[in-house]
DNA sequence: CGAATTTGACCTGCGC
DNA sequence: GCGCAGGTCAAATTCG
C-alpha cells in the first residue's frame, strides 16, 4: 500500500529482447552475454551460428536531425499497428531480422540461471557502463486505466480464444463476485497462447522505459533469485492487449529487461513531429536519452552507445513456431523501441548484437527440444 | 475526481 | 496430486 510516488516517473533507454509466442509452455531461450567483451558463450544445443560479440562495436551514430520527428516517423512506420509490420522494410531495422528468413529468431546462449525471468527471460552480463545518471522522463500517464483493466481480463480470454470474450463478459457482469473463478473456468482446458514477445535489455537506472505508448501497471511480482520485482504493464489503449514486463537483472542491477508481448492495435499516442510539445518529448526528458542539441549529441550518444553495447536482444520464440515468428512476432511496442534506436543511429548496434549471438536454426531448435 | 499504482489473493502451468 | 513460480485481478490507496 505504501505507494511510492516515484513509481510514476518515466523511463529511460530501451531494453529490448526477443519474444515468443509461447504456444504451449514454450519458454524464452536463455541468453548470456558474458563479461566485458560481449562474447557469447557458445551453446551446444543447436550447432547454430556463433559470433563473437567482441567484434561488434558501435559505429559512430549519424547525426540526427529531429529527434521527435524521426522517432515518430519510425513509430508510425513500424510500430503503429501490428499490421504495418509487413510493409516495414527498413533495411537496418531490428525487426527486419525477425521478419526476414534470417534465422535470428532465436539467439541462444548458455546461461547460468539467475535470470530475472526464470525460464522466460534472458540474462545479460556486461561490463558495467555508465548507467543513466539522471532519469526524469515522463510517465505514461493519462491512459484509461479502466479500459486497460478490462483488457486485462480479456487477455485471458484472448489467450484462450477471442470468441469467448463476449461470453465471458456476460458472465462477469452477472457474477462479479466470482470473476476469478470465471476466469479460471474459461481458461481451463484451453491452451494458453501467448502473443509474440520481444525483450529489450538495456542498462538503465530506470525500470520502466518510455517507448511512446501508454502503459498501466497491473501487477508486480517478486522474482525468484532476484531481489528486484517484476512489473507488469498493459497498454492503456482500448482494445490493445499489448503487455510489457519489466524487471531488473539480479546479476547486473544496471540492466533492465523489458519484454513486450503482443501487437498494438493502434498508433502510438505520441504525436509525430510533436517537436517540443508532443508526447514524444517525454521520451527524451531524460537527458541521457535525448539529444537536446547537437552540442551534447556526442555525449549522449556515447552514453547511449554504452548502454546499447551492453544490450542485446533475443527473440524468444516458442520452439514450435520459430519459423513463423518472423513477421508476426514484431510487436509494435518493440518496433517503436527499435525505431527509436534506429532513428538515432543506435539500432544498428542492437542488430549487431543480435547478429553476433548464436543463431539457432528453427529445425535445430526443434531438435534440441 | 479521474487515473494510475500498490499489493495481497487468486489462478494457471509445470515439474516432481 | 502437490508445491512452486509466474502471471493476473481488483480493491484500496495515492497522486495530479
Amino acid at each position: 500500500m505504501a505507494r511510492s510516488g516515484g513509481e510514476r516517473r518515466a523511463n529511460s533507454a530501451f531494453t529490448m529482447a526477443g519474444g515468443s509466442s509461447g504456444g504451449g509452455g514454450g519458454d524464452l531461450e536463455e541468453i548470456l552475454m558474458q563479461g566485458s567483451g560481449f562474447s557469447f558463450s557458445g551453446t551446444a544445443g543447436g550447432g547454430g551460428i556463433y559470433y563473437d560479440m567482441q567484434q561488434m562495436m558501435l559505429p559512430p551514430p549519424p547525426p540526427q536531425s529531429g529527434f521527435g520527428g524521426g522517432f515518430m516517423e519510425l513509430l508510425d512506420a513500424s510500430g503503429g499497428c501490428g499490421a504495418d509490420f509487413g510493409g516495414y522494410s527498413a533495411p537496418s531495422s531490428l525487426f527486419d531480422l525477425f521478419q526476414t528468413p534470417f534465422p535470428a529468431a532465436t539467439v541462444q546462449l548458455d546461461l547460468p540461471m539467475s535470470s530475472p525471468a526464470a525460464g522466460e527471460s534472458s540474462e545479460v552480463v556486461n561490463n558495467p557502463t555508465t548507467p543513466n545518471s539522471s532519469i526524469s522522463s515522463s510517465s505514461n500517464e493519462g491512459g484509461n486505466s479502466k479500459k486497460s483493466s478490462k483488457d486485462g481480463k480479456n487477455r485471458l480470454k484472448e489467450d484462450g480464444g477471442e470468441e469467448e470474450e463476449e461470453e465471458q463478459d456476460e458472465e462477469k457482469n452477472t457474477n462479479n463476485s466470482s470473476k476469478k473463478q470465471l476466469k479460471a473456468k474459461k481458461t481451463k482446458g484451453q491452451k494458453k497462447q501467448r502473443e509474440p514477445r520481444f525483450a529489450f535489455m538495456t542498462k538503465s537506472e530506470v525500470d520502466h522505459l518510455d517507448d511512446g505508448y501508454r502503459w498501466r501497471k497491473y501487477g508486480q511480482k517478486a522474482v525468484k533469485n532476484s531481489p528486484y520485482p517484476r512489473s507488469y504493464y498493459r497498454c492503456t489503449s482500448a482494445g490493445c492487449g499489448v503487455k510489457k514486463r519489466v524487471e531488473r537483472s539480479s546479476d547486473d542491477t544496471s540492466i533492465v529487461v523489458t519484454t513486450y508481448e503482443g501487437q498494438h492495435t493502434h498508433p502510438s499516442p505520441i504525436t509525430p513531429r510533436s517537436g517540443s510539445g508532443g508526447g514524444i518529448r517525454h521520451l527524451f526528458a531524460d537527458p541521457l536519452n535525448i539529444l537536446p542539441s547537437y552540442h551534447h549529441y556526442n555525449q549522449h550518444i556515447h552514453q547511449q552507445q554504452q548502454q546499447l553495447q551492453n544490450a542485446y536482444m533475443y527473440n524468444s520464440t516458442p520452439s514450435h513456431n520459430i519459423t513463423t515468428t518472423t513477421t508476426t512476432s514484431a510487436t509494435s511496442a518493440a518496433a517503436a523501441a527499435s525505431s527509436f534506436l534506429r532513428d538515432n543511429g543506435l539500432l544498428q548496434d542492437m542488430v549487431t548484437c543480435q547478429m553476433t549471438g548464436k543463431v539457432v536454426e528453427p529445425k535445430e531448435e526443434e531438435q534440441r527440444l
